[in-house]
DNA sequence: GGCTAATGTAGACAGCGTTAACATAAGGGC
DNA sequence: GCCCTTATGTTAACGCTGTCTACATTAGCC
């Protein structure tokens, strides 16, 4: 049905795999992680509802692989961020976080995503592991820093975990303002910069 | 179907609305965020499909008023935690604010449910109300503690969302810990106090 | 050139939220 | 005490979802 018989278009995809998490993406930045569907998906890709079966096992397949493109990304905006800035080591180190919390803040449902659905690492390790490439960024930072002397000389891993607990507080406050009587959109972002500098005051030499 | 001709059941239940929010909390903790389900609260009561309909008129309002009752709580827990603490302003303020994080990691679907659904304030004002009730227990703390002179005296609001922000941050980073490479459940136990504190060493005076 | 495995399709199933039409009971006005 | 309005509960259905099974098509290797 969703599946016309087109001339034009072959038989087989060729990359029906990329061409869904492409799609979910897609769906989830124009429409939301609650719109993420696996007809929807076929449907964009102009392919029938089962096709996607052959390259995941199940919608959270599919989800999981989403998200791990999403934790790349992240990554290498990180990484883009801090290279982009002058600076000692520390105001590095900020740029770096500013830019974790810009793309929450960008794509707030694809945060979600990553983050939101419950996805052991025991079910799906590659996505662990890009996850914790993302961090890696954040301790490599910690760690020139620490070098420098600009940051105290105690665990980076410990130091990296506040450091992401704080940022990761604020992304999520501001992705689900709930009681916006507290919280409105400009104040948020000032919460951003408040909050890093006092947790990054907490963690300087 | 579900409902079974009882005859000691009533036709009318007496106080639906309220089984309904009870039912949905308990699935919430037995099951999980995901397993509420309409048909699934309905079931448990002993009540046909439609008949919450005539209580909400979405599984959202449900959903909604059981974040609400949520909020109600978390407020109540957070109220006895600083009475119950001894000690300076600053550390009742402390108590309050681990007993939030012991909320949100001993609860945490329903803590998804209180934040993480996309309920705005427009659409649920009441859920608005109890939300930013909980936020006051934490004002009143820091305008304590500036008044004693523990805290530094800047703006109490920016200050509790500051803290918010971190505690908000810890509790999320303890639901999902996605990559659990990163974050083991006893090291995010201790995550919790080391965040606190060094939010709570750039707030002090 | 033909066989095997990979990939895509068609159709079905149960479970979900939601709605409309109907059944029952509660409560107030006479 | 009766009746009528209204609130509440039931039944049956709709469309949408994820997922499975049986079948069709094709790519790639011998």
């Amino acid at each position: 049905m969703a599946a016309k018989p087109d001339a034009d278009r072959p038989y087989h995809h060729g990359d029906l795999h990329n061409a869904c998490v492409k799609a979910a993406l897609a769906l989830v930045r124009d429409a939301g992680l609650k719109a993420i569907t696996l007809r929807g998906v076929a449907e964009r890709i102009g392919v029938s509802r089962s096709a996607p079966y052959r390259h995941f096992s199940s919608k959270r397949d599919l989800l999981a692989a989403s998200a791990e493109h999403g934790f790349v990304e992240l990554t290498r905006q990180l990484r883009e961020a801090i290279e982009n800035s002058g600076g000692s080591d520390i105001d590095r180190l900020y740029a770096g976080i500013a830019a974790y919390a810009s793309f929450g803040a960008s794509n707030p449902d694809l945060y979600r995503l990553m983050f939101g659905s419950d996805m052991t690492e025991d079910e799906y390790p590659a996505l662990a592991e890009v996850g914790a490439q993302a961090f890696e960024v954040l301790l490599e930072g910690l760690r020139e820093c620490q070098a420098s002397g600009s940051v105290k000389p105690d665990d980076p891993h410990e130091q990296a975990v506040t450091i992401w607990s704080a940022a990761h507080g604020v992304v999520n406050l501001y992705i689900d303002s709930k009681p916006s009587r507290v919280l409105d959109t400009t104040a948020l972002l000032d919460n951003v910069h408040r909050v890093l500098a006092t947790i990054l005051r907490g963690v300087a030499a």
